[in-house]
DNA sequence: AGCACGCCGACT
DNA sequence: GTCGGCGTGCTC
């Protein structure tokens, strides 16, 4: 008998096992685990061997199915270390399809055809082209094209060159930009569709991909952030288009980048790595400057397209008359573009009618009863909703607290009373609605684009689902409702993510022979990054950016993490984070920051503190939280979560 | 992930 | 008085 340590998908580490001969890194067995029996992988070096030999359980048997490849098992156990998350959860993404099931034949879709269709490249392409060909081994390069440069097809001429060596190449996309508009143009490249991964594939596919890749069968793999996970024997190359974009950034289960972990798995291939972007991440860019990445720029427009106009629109010279969200200028373009049958985009990152809801008579604001948030007001639905729990309640005729009737009034806009807005402006135009909560399909989505190429929607009213890579030739107008409201927050990010959002939406206008224009609506016009966007002054943006983040030691010339600390009993939590704070340890550059009271200080009933930890780039902030946290007695009502590099700061 | 155990609210 | 709700802990 021999003693082995097997990983199950569970929440657990690796425990040990008993087998009748000794198992290769990677076998899949079968084991007993509690009054269950799961399946589990054959893993590294026992975490620990306290327990007594005696104890241990036999495995139950071996699977008559391929080893996980090494490199998957090292990635895995490099995830875990860095986002200090047990082993089991980051084994799980690995192991995302029920692996007894897969089949020894996959259906394999075709392998792309690098030869398929030569491309017409301008100059600068040619060149861009070039420099990302000479990549060797593991290198990152960072490749930066404004909108509409052909950023994609670029990119393209490398895997094809990857394609031709025998190599697998995994493309990550951020999910709202796995459309057929991206697919169509892979095709037109390659003569077939890549393989897919994402949420929404079903069983079956998902099966047959993983066990296509692992097997090696399959050579292009495009995916949401998960698919950094799957199982590659031979990758050759990484592509991260809209690397800037938050939603690689896994906010629940194991917090993690996909992009810092695909540069991570790119090292360790080794191959290069490509980070796309119109709009680079600060870090990205940064690292670009000092010459950690290669830095690849893209300059011009393809096809002569040119940048929109942009103007900035002063909300606080009120005009007299009623309360209106679009101006005076702004109703005037809409209706010139409407005259001349062009499209308009009306940009509000909100969804729903009015974000608060509040009784004339006493002042009373209605709020969510589990967190800490106003009800946002759906007339669609006739409905008021927490847009963080899910919660949802009719909207009341009678005040809850003074018992006044209808003094209910609505405040501030969403993209619903913009549509009416624009009902009552243009009442002969034609508008769609889009929101995360308007589209319920893929198929729902490709149906409305369809309708807009078509030209059948003169006016697009929608959230930042209609931000993102879609191009529409005929779309000349954008106007941004409110321009200040990413900027709100405060957070760490906040202006970076304000700039790259509106640059983005701006981008729509302008991808077609008329020159395009775009409005931003502000209260604050003098805002510098605001002014950057309007002169289209990426380079004055960042340098501000750059020095600020300097100067507080903030990332990327720092590092940071968040403890989050949750729980229902408001006093024992408020304790257990004041508790964690004062057993910080104390040491040279590093700081510890709260607890303060989470800006959602409640959601879904339970009250949330944070502790922010900054730290010099020399120190390594996982070998430090790990044993403090751990020495911190947790009450077991209340969850503690270690968020290495936050994003979001709710 | 499951599954058992345990402590507070509703009901015959 | 008991049934059972979910919230919590454990699995080599």
């Amino acid at each position: 008998m021999q003693q082995i340590t097997v990983l199950c998908p569970l929440a657990v580490d690796a425990y040990d096992y008993m087998a009748p001969d000794s198992l290769p890194v990677g076998t899949f067995v079968r084991v007993p685990l509690g009054r269950k029996h799961v399946l589990g992988v054959v893993w590294d070096s026992p975490i620990n061997q306290q327990l007594d030999a005696q104890k241990l359980k036999p495995i139950d048997q071996v699977l008559p199915l391929p080893l996980l490849p090494q490199q998957t098992i090292q990635f895995v156990n490099w995830v875990a270390k860095y986002t200090l998350s047990k082993l089991g959860p980051v084994l799980k993404m690995a192991l995302n399809p029920e692996i007894e099931k897969i089949s020894k034949h996959p259906i394999v879709f075709d392998t792309p055809r690098p030869d398929f269709k030569q491309l017409d490249f301008s100059e600068q392409q040619k060149q861009a082209i070039k420099q990302l060909l000479s990549l060797r081994g593991f290198n990152v390069a960072l490749l930066d094209g404004i909108t509409g440069s052909g950023k994609t097809e670029v990119y393209f001429e490398a895997i094809a060159t990857h394609l031709k060596q025998g190599e697998q190449v995994l493309v990550l996309l951020p999910e709202i930009i796995l459309t057929t508009a991206w697919l169509e143009r892979f095709k037109d490249r390659f003569g077939v569709y890549p393989a897919l991964w994402h949420s929404s594939i079903t069983a079956k596919t998902r099966r047959d991909t993983w066990e296509a890749v692992r097997s090696g069968a399959s050579r292009v793999i495009v995916g949401a952030r998960s698919a950094l996970f799957l199982p590659f024997q031979n990758l050759g190359l990484i592509v991260i288009d809209e690397e800037h974009d938050a939603s690689f950034k896994q906010e629940d289960g194991v917090l993690y980048n996909a992009r810092d972990m695909a540069i991570v798995r790119a090292k360790q291939a080794p191959c290069p790595i490509i980070l796309a972007s119109a709009t680079p991440s600060l870090e990205t860019y940064c690292n670009a400057e000092n010459g950690k990445y290669q830095h690849i720029h893209l300059t011009e427009r393809f096809k002569g397209a040119v940048l929109p106009e942009i103007e900035l629109v002063d909300m606080r010279n009120k005009e007299k008359g009623p309360v209106r969200f679009i101006s005076a200028r702004l109703a005037q373009l809409l209706q010139e573009k409407l005259n001349q049958h062009q499209q308009s985009l009306l940009f509000l990152n909100r969804r729903g009618y009015a974000p608060l809801v509040l009784c004339r008579a006493c002042g009373e604001k209605l709020s969510c009863p589990h967190c800490s948030a106003w009800l946002t007001e759906h007339r669609k639905t006739h409905t008021l909703q927490c847009h963080h729990c899910g919660y949802t309640r009719k909207r009341p005729d009678i005040c809850p607290t003074c018992h006044e009737q209808n003094s209910f009034i609505s405040c501030g806009p969403g993209v619903e009373r913009i549509a009416e807005e624009v009902q009552t402006l243009l009442p002969q135009a034609k508008t769609a609605t889009i929101t995360s909560d308007t589209l319920n399909s893929p198929k729902q989505f490709t149906n409305l684009l369809d309708q807009i190429q078509k030209g059948e929607i003169d006016i697009l009213i929608g959230t930042q689902i209609l931000a993102k890579g879609h191009h529409f030739p005929n779309l000349t107008l954008v106007g941004v409702i409110d321009a200040d409201m990413g900027l709100a927050g405060g957070d760490l990010r906040a202006g970076e993510r304000t700039f790259q959002l509106l640059q983005q939406v701006m981008g729509r206008a302008g991808r077609s022979e008329n020159t395009g224009i775009a409005v931003l609506q502000t209260y604050s016009p003098e805002n510098l990054i605001l002014k950057a966007l309007q002169n289209n002054d990426r380079n004055t943006f960042l340098t501000e950016e750059i020095a600020a983040r300097k100067l507080l030691k903030m990332p990327p010339f720092g590092k940071l993490a968040a403890i989050i600390v949750s729980g229902k009993n408001e006093s024992l939590t408020y304790k257990t984070a004041k508790n964690l704070a004062l057993t910080a340890p104390s040491m040279p550059g590093l700081e510890v920051l709260g607890p303060v009271v989470a800006p959602l200080a409640k959601l879904k009933d339970k009250n949330r503190y944070r502790l922010l930890v900054k730290a010099t780039k020399n120190i390594t902030l996982q070998n430090i939280l790990h044993p403090w946290v751990n020495r911190v007695k947790i009450p077991s009502s209340v969850n503690v979560r270690i968020d290495i590099d936050p994003y979001s700061f709710f």
